[in-house]
RNA sequence: GGAGAGAUGCCCGAGAGGCCGAAGGGGCACGAUUGGAAAUCGUGUGUACCGCUAAUACCGGUACCGAGGGUUCGAAUCCCUCUCUCUCCGCCA
């Protein structure tokens, strides 16, 4: 969420910022209409309640018909405040509305562009795989070495969801105890939160109302199913206001993460895109200043999990038109897969500068004396699983169709160099 | 699931229709004292919003005592609904 007085301040720069998003500028004209409506009825409002405040002193002084008369005088201003009252109420909530529609501002950095192909390759590591033979897709491999069971996954919870089955199984356990231990070593506090969020935490990082059919709801308690580790991580802290040396905070998370996926369906096949995917991922508080500069170090410990694994990838700084809503500044990991033939997401890790802040109310203080202000929230995957097990099994295939372990799972899986 | 207790400012804690944005204490900040510190004394110290501003500085104003409604000229205080926390009982990996 946008602070409101950015917007008053500059709304032509606003315009152009939601042009190289691509979003409509609508928002912003119904924006300031309903602000300066709002306005108006607010101060009346005050002025209206300032008398009702005065004549109420008077009238704890008065006796028989004077104080009659004041207080019939005052009726009608009592109504006329509940009148302003609902008013204002209505013009917050409109306005609210609008506001949580106007994505963040994004970085001077950020390439303008409206699509996939704006965005620019900032790095590249490794050489993509090649080999003399034709290589296999994950689906093959799993399925001919029986480490990844698609049919099974159907039968116990629907299509979307996939069941992986010894050594596919233990890959994935020591995926993750791999990278919690990377993201351990640089300097990231281990959380392990609840699976499931209140509507309060899906509302503090932007996930409600936005995305809210794109998560699975369990109404009886109104709770939602995990769909990131940052919506359980980063409202940790919310409402709380922490001290100067509280910060930086650095969480790592080990979390299943639910997606429905509502009214997607190409890309369903395989392991790409499913319902319910392993995450492990790193969350970041600091002060404002050289918030960018942590996005740096961010991405390096993401990307440090793909050089352990010596995985070919690509870093893409995302341009306006690709980011997140509440990003400031993106960029993706691209880790390729020979057998699929394709480049895949398996990090995003984004600089949210305070916008997710304001929502979730996480602020520190300056000085013990001084004015509390929002803090800088980060969020990076340190890497999705099953796209970076994708990538794994079709790098590291040999002729004969099986995987060699990369080297830094082995001490995981008890030494073992091959799945065959 | 059953029974009870509670929710007030950064923290603890009073308050029982107008004199309450809220006593008192702690913490913190500033000042005095000191060679320096502790102790002591004094002053100050919430958040959001509106207006005025170059200003997130003053100043003027409004709202906020878990949330939402109601009664009243006037609600932290009375009434209703909800949420959360704690204790005990039951159930349970």
């Amino acid at each position: 969420m946008l602070d409101v007085n950015v917007i008053r301040e500059d709304p032509e720069a606003i315009r152009t910022m939601l042009r190289n998003r691509t979003y409509s500028d609508d928002v912003l004209d119904k924006f300031l209409e309903l602000d300066q409506a709002w306005r108006a009825a607010v101060e009346e409002g005050n002025r209206l309640r300032k008398q009702r405040n005065e004549a109420s002193l008077r009238i704890a002084k008065l006796n028989g018909k004077d104080k009659a008369e004041a207080v019939a005088e005052m009726k009608s201003v009592a109504a006329r405040i509940s009148e302003l009252e609902a008013r204002v109420a209505e013009l917050e909530a409109q306005r609210d509305d609008v506001i949580l529609l106007i994505p963040n501002i994004p970085h001077p950095t950020v390439p303008v562009g409206d699509c996939y192909e704006k965005n620019r390759v900032v790095m590249e590591h490794g050489k993509v795989t090649k080999f003399d033979f034709q290589p296999k897709d994950h689906i093959a491999l799993g399925e001919d070495l029986d480490i990844i069971d698609f049919q099974r996954g159907v039968k116990v919870a629907g299509s979307g969801f996939f069941v992986l089955k010894g050594d596919g199984a233990r890959m994935e356990r020591a995926l993750i105890n791999y990278m919690l231990d990377m993201h351990h070593r640089q300097g990231y506090t281990e959380v392990f939160p609840p699976v499931v969020v209140n509507r309060a935490a899906v509302i503090g990082t932007g996930q409600y109302p936005k995305m809210k059919d794109d998560m699975y709801w369990c109404e009886r308690d109104d709770l939602w199913l995990n769909p990131t580790a940052e919506v359980p991580v980063t409202n940790l802290l919310q409402d709380d206001i922490l001290a100067k040396e509280d910060l930086p905070i650095y969480y790592t998370a080990y979390l299943p993460s639910f997606r429905r996926e509502a009214g997607r369906h190409a890309e369903m096949k395989g392991m790409i895109r499913v319902h319910e995917f392993n995450k492990v991922e790193l969350v970041k508080f600091v002060l404002p200043d050289g918030s960018f500069q942590e996005l740096e170090t961010l991405l390096n410990d993401a990307q440090d999990v793909l050089r352990g694994l010596e995985l070919p990838f690509r870093t893409l700084l995302l341009c306006t038109g690709d980011m997140g809503f509440a990003s400031a500044k993106t960029y993706d990991l691209e880790s390729h897969a020979p057998g699929t033939g394709s480049w895949l997401e398996v990090s995003s890790c984004s600089c949210f500068t305070d916008f997710q802040a304001r929502r979730a109310r996480v602020k520190y203080r300056p000085e013990p004396h001084l004015k509390s202000e929002f803090v800088h929230t980060l969020n990076g995957s340190g890497l999705a699983l099953p796209r970076t097990m994708v990538s794994i099994m079709e790098n590291n295939q040999d002729r004969q169709g099986r995987i060699r372990i990369p080297e830094v799972l082995r001490p995981y899986m008890q030494g073992q160099e091959l799945i065959e």
